[in-house]
DNA sequence: TGAAGTGCCGCCCTCTTGA
DNA sequence: TCAAGAGGGCGGCACTTCA
């Protein structure tokens, strides 16, 4: 766990590294609302239903994928914050006696920026399923 | 392919690393039964169900996930073998002629190396699909 | 022989940056 | 503001090791 992996590997730096230009590409409306009605549908895509949004809307897979990953913690971020006012009025609900049984402790203001865990949620999240070996042959394929 | 990445990471190698002394356990007979069992059953495993395997079977959640990794592998390479001496010799096979719809051209001997791509088995390849946040959970305990 | 080691890939989450 | 960069985790695949 504490291994730091490749934090500075390939040290020797031929190349300054090139900096990227960053571009910051700005979907249109027409781009973002699809985006919006089929994040509002599924919060993960799978490789197939991700190539066939970003090929409709033309935009990249990976624009596609960063989107809707930023999508899901933007979500996330305003529910925690949702779930913190509406936790801070020492109102206690039921709900909540049951759904953190797992971890009595009282929470600490600080405490508070780490989420329940059990958000009050449905079922909601929803990580990745994949059904079919598509992600595998583009794979093997840009495998070189 | 050719990266090599992190060869000789940390390379200033205070230690000479301690070699692991690699221990080799070897599963009992009702472990590897229960395994194979599973197996036949389904060849991926979600993280739930990877725990309560491991757990009923007084293994480790790494050795589950290594045993089916390793049992994949095995399986795709005997079914390469299989279908390299099936098709060499030149007796082919109606259902073949279904099967390859999609890809009409003759196999030079070369190409045989890879495999079909649609291999003769039913709809098998399912990799990972999880529907409960339990890793994100066990991620985010974990998260130092 | 087969569990475990190694290397590389892709996606995910989290947080930060800068056009 | 928000797409994209960057870091760290995890599982998968392809081999290789060696008890």
């Amino acid at each position: 766990k504490l291994q730091q992996k490749c934090s500075n590997c390939s040290p020797p730096s031929d190349q300054p590294k090139q900096r990227k230009k960053r571009s910051r590409a700005a979907f249109s409306h027409a781009q973002v609302f699809e985006l919006e009605r089929r994040f509002n549908r599924q919060r993960y895509l799978s490789g197939p239903e991700r190539a066939d949004l970003a090929a409709s809307l033309k935009l990249t897979e990976t624009q596609v994928k960063i989107w809707f990953q930023n999508r899901r913690y933007k979500t996330k971020r305003h529910q925690m914050a949702a779930d913190l006012i509406a936790s801070v009025p020492a109102a206690k609900k039921v709900a909540v006696k049951v759904l953190v049984r797992d971890d009595q402790r009282q929470y600490n203001p600080g405490e508070l920026l780490r989420p329940p865990l059990l958000s009050l949620q449905p079922s909601y999240y929803y990580p990745y399923a994949y059904c079919l070996p598509a992600w595998t042959l583009s794979t093997c394929a840009g495998n070189q």
